[in-house]
DNA sequence: CCTAAAAACGAACGTTCGTGCTATTCTGCC
DNA sequence: GGCAGAATAGCACGAACGTTCGTTTTTAGG
């Protein structure tokens, strides 16, 4: 009946619903999902609590939902660009450049969202802690896949671990983040994008070219709102 | 005058601090620093909430001290002891070994306290943050020292970047805790343990055998309370 | 043993949090 | 253009937070 209707026409209740989430995301990746709080996100988007909290039914709802959105974005500004390049090494090189820049460029204002959510919530057991942990998941299986479609494209030595490669990589970068958010620094950065080109020297089967994929993610800066630098 | 029997004598309010601090140092490391609640901390310790907050007089002094305190133990727990290694490049493992002893083992209920801390406080400037910070950037000169005096001492060759490979081997560090206490994947300690012995190896001199300081630290678990495995 | 100081307590304050109600305003379809 | 239903606001609640204060208990030196 209305179904499609309802679905074509957006509703205005879905429209403020994502304009909270996007503040939520961005709250809560400085703040964290806990210091994320109702009052201050209504305050934020010119809401009041009560009509704020309406969309959600819970804070733990809200939560996730903040969680999904973050997800959302990831996706768009990580996997699917890094998805435009060939299978196999190619791919997960650019994979961990657009990393590093999302990293580094605050797509999230606190630094890689889920590096925060899941420190935040690694003791707490329940429905967030098992989201972020999927999500993570994902990741290092999107990591694995492209190690493993090298290695069938024989680029990468087959006897190589890719589980083990995608735990290291992984780790580089949330080295890098930590370092980048609690000291400013940004040389943390260079580094890990220099440990992974060695690591990948180490383990592919030709060369392996430094700048190969720097020049790709040039496209516009991913949030409008200049950041003034801390 | 009375210093002397004071400081002799230890106040019985010393004590009372000290046992105070030891539970808020694992309550931090699980529920956060700011989780740590005056009120949850003062039940845990069978104090009144006023009678505990005298001890420190606002809720950050309380927060600093827990710090400091989880600085002693992990320089007690992880230093110290791989202090005993001669130095260089044998220290250098040994404080790598120990570093995953101590995750490994929960010496914090909640995984390692300043990995919790850190992605806790990153983005919130003030005294926490900044103690913090020191401390990390001790550690990070303790494992640059480590890998200098292993260069002067011609076990790592003298074209490595000191403060690199420092970096490299904390955020494998970093990434094992972030997968044990995300996952409980107990593995990404082998993994990240391999990673560093590898790491070593394409860096040193001479050879690096695979078990050289494993059957130091067997001195007696630190935690008498027996983690039931989460 | 006595006593001054130190330590711990109990009750209360002012805030802020998440959440539940009820009323009001707005939206989009006939 | 009116009307059902969705969206939002207003207000109040109970709980938990950090903190204060006056009182009581405990401690340790003379």
């Amino acid at each position: 009946m209305k179904t499609a209707a309802t679905k074509a026409r957006r509703a205005k209740g879905d429209r403020s619903r994502q304009t909270i989430l996007e503040v939520a995301v961005h709250l809560a990746s400085v703040e964290g999902l806990d210091g994320l709080t109702i009052g201050r996100l209504a305050a934020e988007t010119g809401m009041s609590k009560s009509g704020l909290f309406a969309h959600f039914g819970s804070k733990e709802d809200l939560q996730l939902a903040t969680v999904d959105a973050a997800r959302s974005i990831f996706i768009e500004q990580v996997i699917r660009p890094a998805f435009e390049a060939k299978k196999g090494l190619p791919r997960l090189r650019r994979l961990c450049e657009i990393w590093f820049d999302y990293a580094q460029n605050h797509v999230f204002r606190g630094g890689c969202f889920f590096a925060a959510a899941s420190a935040e919530f690694d003791s707490r057991p329940g429905r967030i802690r098992d989201r972020i942990a999927d999500i993570m998941k994902e990741w290092l299986e999107v990591l694995r896949w492209a190690i493993v479609d090298a290695q069938e494209a024989g680029q990468i030595n087959l006897k190589v671990d890719a589980i083990q490669l995608a735990f290291e990589i992984n780790a580089l970068e949330i080295g890098a983040n930590w370092a980048l958010q609690l000291f400013g620094d940004k040389q943390a950065f260079t580094r890990a994008r220099a440990a992974v080109l060695e690591r990948l020297r180490t383990c592919a089967t030709g060369r392996v070219s430094a700048r190969a994929s720097l020049k790709v993610n040039r496209r516009r800066q991913t949030r409008s709102t200049k950041q003034p630098r801390r």
